[in-house]
DNA sequence: ACGAAACACGAGCGATCGCTCGCGTTTCTT
DNA sequence: AAGAAACGCGAGCGATCGCTCGTGTTTCGT
């Protein structure tokens, strides 16, 4: 084998100068505006090549094809939105009392999703590409792990399949805020406040009455 | 003006015989079918004739574009809506203790979203025409109102506004428990339970204290 | 019974979109 | 300096889709 690195691609000897990079990060970051506008499939190529500014024969030159764009877009958005959970679900913010964890939980997600529109409408879009849907799915159950451990925390006598019922009903009670500030731009605060008051009353009346730290 | 009263259209008197009642509505159903499984946008004219069982072109002997079937399937379905609703949201279960009142007001509405899968795919994808979609929010819009005034019994010293919020966050967390249940085909009588949990301690705490039957 | 109108068919038109290809330009390597 | 390779362009190909049209069949009014 080669003892050059291979980029992160499978078997594609293709070296890329920095004028490329910047160009395929360009083209990634106008898809993104596009996909956000119009979802994936009623955004066209020649769209996201004209966003970016450049000709349709040139966005072919970085990627294979429009699915490959999308996939390789929903994976940067999945990896921040990786790191994002990672964050907001570290165990410093669980030792809070529930009003504040759900504050320090909250607000980083709400964020990320307000500067990245695409994230929203990739994942949950119903014509988006199987592979990104499958990452998602993937990522979204490691995630529902993370808040079952949470859960487990102040639950230890509480069968898993319940946990499991707790902590998926948590995060479709998140994506309902999502939609809820999607529409209502203006009064994000007002619907901001309701989505962590709706969190809090679903959480306090099992974990309320615990210990906090753990053993 | 002609004394014949002329069907529904604005200024198309095309007279239908039985048979092609029957072709429209079974098209009707078609479509519902197709847009249920793809979407507005991917679901090809062809494939809805084909699912129907007739020719494309008979497929327009009754509908001018494929928009028109999609507004005329929604509005059709924005009628059962219109109808299920008031029925769920009837004076008469207002009288029942919360918990009871959750129970009967979620599962018609439950119900009909689990019987008339298009329905969702229409009204809230993000393809539907725009005249399904407005349709739509001003029906959602009047929905809204009702639990504004349901609210309003319990709390009659409440801003206006604050009414406002809390009725769509009330909706947002209906939605929400329809995408739960969605994902989760099965285990869907836990979701349901979960569902009106969330509802119930979300909305205990602000109407859980006051008389039921107002004056 | 018979003419008109509604119903039914399916090949195919025009437009759109993903993507290609040939050729010219810029940048890297030696 | 010079060849190679990456970059860039944009007209246009092939496929798909919404929709039409010419033609034939069924039903209705009289």
């Amino acid at each position: 084998m080669p003892d050059q690195a291979q980029e992160a691609a499978a078997s594609k000897p293709r070296r890329r100068q920095a004028r490329g990079e910047r160009r395929a990060a360009q083209l990634l970051d106008a898809a993104a505006v596009v996909f956000a506008e119009v979802g994936y499939t009623a955004a066209s190529t020649n769209a996201i090549a004209r966003e970016a500014g450049v000709s349709p024969g040139t966005l072919y030159q970085f990627f294979p094809n429009k699915e490959a764009i999308a996939v390789e877009l929903g994976g940067r958005l999945l990896e921040q939105w990786r790191t994002t959970n990672g964050r907001a679900l570290s165990p410093e913010n669980v030792q809070l009392p529930l009003a504040q964890m759900v504050d320090a939980m909250v607000d980083p997600l709400l964020e990320f999703n307000s500067r990245n529109p695409a994230f929203h409408v990739l994942m949950h879009g119903p014509d988006s590409p199987g592979q990104v849907t499958e990452a998602f799915e993937t990522l979204h159950g490691a995630v529902c792990r993370r808040i079952e451990e949470l859960l487990a925390l102040y639950l230890p006598d509480t069968p898993k399949s319940e946990i499991t019922i707790f902590a998926n009903t948590v995060l479709a009670l998140f994506k309902a805020g999502l939609d809820l500030l999607a529409v209502h731009q203006d009064e994000q605060a007002a619907y901001r406040t309701e989505l962590k008051r709706a969190l809090f009353r679903y959480l306090d009346p099992v974990i309320g009455d615990c210990l906090p730290p753990g053993p």
